[in-house]
DNA sequence: TCGACGATTGCC
DNA sequence: GCAATCGTCGAG
């Protein structure tokens, strides 16, 4: 089942753990269909968060962020890599989490690649898309084990930022 | 308009 | 250890 609107309106450091174990879906222009299993996430939340890229402000490129939950925020990153998140909570909060591996490919820059993302992917809503979702998965444990860590290359945010645990791994 | 830099990856 | 590669953003 298709998660809902409401699972990606609440705050982001509820949503990012429970998407642990999730199934990330892409369907293909021919069809095809791949499903992933999400095990790694990070929180991105609000202006205060100078890991956040919403710590600049309203951007063209942060704008999606400041929008309802269950949007596609995309980004470039290095020129070689599109970086997969959804957006989370309400309307004038920018939060957003970072999809960082998957049980079946690891690593961000290669689930964006696995998935053929690309700038037509920002702001796509994965409640109605009927390329890129998240469903539920019935056959994983409701509550994984979950192991907590700092955020992956934000050392620039400075200790208070980077040194929170909103690196989410589950044990699935 | 210009230049620095990045929520990464893979090869030397 | 470091280059690849380019969109974004702040400075000028």
């Amino acid at each position: 089942m298709r998660l809902s609107r409401h699972f990606f309106s609440r705050d982001v450091l509820e949503v990012a753990p429970e998407l642990l174990g999730k199934t990330l879906v892409r369907r293909f222009e021919n069809g095809e269909i791949l499903r992933l299993t999400i095990n790694e996430v990070e929180a991105y939340r609000g202006e205060e968060d100078l890991g956040c890229h919403a710590s600049k402000g309203r951007t063209p490129r942060t704008e999606v962020m400041y929008h309802r939950g269950g949007l596609v925020y995309v980004y470039l990153i290095y020129g070689m890599y599109w970086l997969l998140n959804f957006t989370t909570g309400r309307e004038g909060i920018p939060q957003a989490v970072l999809i960082r591996g998957s049980v079946e490919i690891e690593g961000p820059g290669r689930i964006g690649r696995a998935l053929k993302l690309d700038k037509s992917f920002y702001g796509e809503d994965s409640i109605s898309s009927n390329r890129l979702w998240i469903e539920n998965n019935k056959n994983l444990p409701e509550r994984p084990k979950i192991i907590t860590s700092p955020r992956i290359g934000i050392d620039y945010a400075g200790e208070n930022w980077a040194g929170k645990h909103w690196r989410f791994v589950g044990i699935l």
